[in-house]
DNA sequence: CGACATGTTGAGATGGATCAACACTTGTGG
DNA sequence: CCACAAGTGTTGATCCATCTCAACATGTCG
């Protein structure tokens, strides 16, 4: 396993051949930017997801990934994914299984930035992180550890940064959550799921890599 | 091989416990809709696409799939994904190979929904989806048929339907593309290129499932 | 023929963008 | 130790891209 200090760049968005690992621990991101330098960040990866799936059938890397926190990388052997699927089938299910999960994470983040408003997007974002965090136990004291700044929320959910800092206010306001010193706490879970027409549906249990 | 009408659902919304399908011929989209009906088209269909790969891991559906023209789907047996990947790790990698690239078909439409302008968000629809057909061979005269209504290509940018018509009827006006009589034509593909800021990028041959 | 889906266009309203300041913290070099 | 720059968060004022509302045209289908 290897360590990579925050803010590193895991994937550099224009490459050829990458690698595969999993994220063991800490917070990454994939993005996109066009090429004047707006940026869209995808989605957010914690600890068990796939890093580089996509290089592996695309031949140019499309998405940069970049680190949150430090966080730890298991690398996937050398020798190419398709043997990797013949000798140990159960490893690729898996790894299927990662790769559908991630793309329904892009799914509900598309219908945020497709037809949400700025409010529904950060109760979204709030909720769906700290519900995922909780998933792979990251919440302790109802609350979890929260290193994104405004910029990637703002990135994240196809707003400006100024609209995110009023909207989080906003919300914060209400009592809905608060951030503070790194640290998430949905301070009324409910309400916040209701503005973001959240419902939480069950899923299998994430297979461990 | 089944066939299904036009317009007809593929894949309910919400339903448990549905099949894994390739869509053989025609066109079909994705779409995920709020509890007050506003709705986000996630990607087109074309044939080669799997259908319902989701579905197998999560255990709500959480996207319907809808067919715009005629289709055919070729069920894929109904033992389970699983055993299909231990007894022909080949199809696993394949299926999980088309995974990869619908993954990046949604990461491009976030970040059309998430950062382009409207013009740029038709512009890229227009291009993306035209070089998609021809990737599977559906142009023929510089032109493709293409079924999607102004509503499909509202919802799929994140766009009003008034928003929509008068930047089409722009970008037409421009000379840029035409849509007539269910098809579509790139009369200036490398303007429209540039609006969409898109850069084709070599995929790898598209395997047959 | 009417009903409905689809496309078109203008006028006015608005959510979110942009611009501009400023506060606070952290790190860095002198 | 201070001076300064850079990153981050906050807020008000103004602007504009896009939305909403409204009306109408066209084609299709029963």
């Amino acid at each position: 396993m290897s360590i990579q200090p925050a803010g590193s760049s895991i994937v550099p968005e224009f490459r050829v051949g990458s690698r595969l690992y999993t994220l063991y621990s800490g917070w990454a991101f994939r993005y996109k930017t066009l090429s004047d330098g707006r940026r869209q960040i995808l989605n957010f990866l914690l600890p068990g997801d796939l890093i580089g799936l996509q290089e592996e059938f695309v031949d140019q890397s499309t998405h940069g990934v970049e680190a949150l926190t430090a966080v730890g990388l298991c690398e996937f052997p050398r020798d190419g994914l398709w043997d990797l699927f013949r000798q140990k089938p159960e490893l690729g299910y898996q790894i299927t299984w990662l790769a559908a999960r991630e793309e329904h994470l892009v799914d509900e983040n598309l219908l945020s930035a497709g037809r949400r408003t700025a409010a529904e997007r950060v109760a979204m974002l709030l909720v769906h992180l700290y519900r995922r965090a909780e998933r792979v136990g990251l919440v302790t004291e109802s609350r979890t550890e929260f290193p994104l700044t405004q910029q990637h929320i703002a990135d994240a959910l196809g707003l400006s940064l100024v609209h995110t800092n009023k909207t989080l206010r906003q919300l914060q306001r209400l009592g809905l959550h608060s951030i503070d010193g790194g640290y998430l706490t949905l301070e009324d879970p409910h309400a916040i799921a209701r503005i973001a027409d959240w419902v939480d549906r069950p899923m299998r249990r994430q297979p461990l890599i």
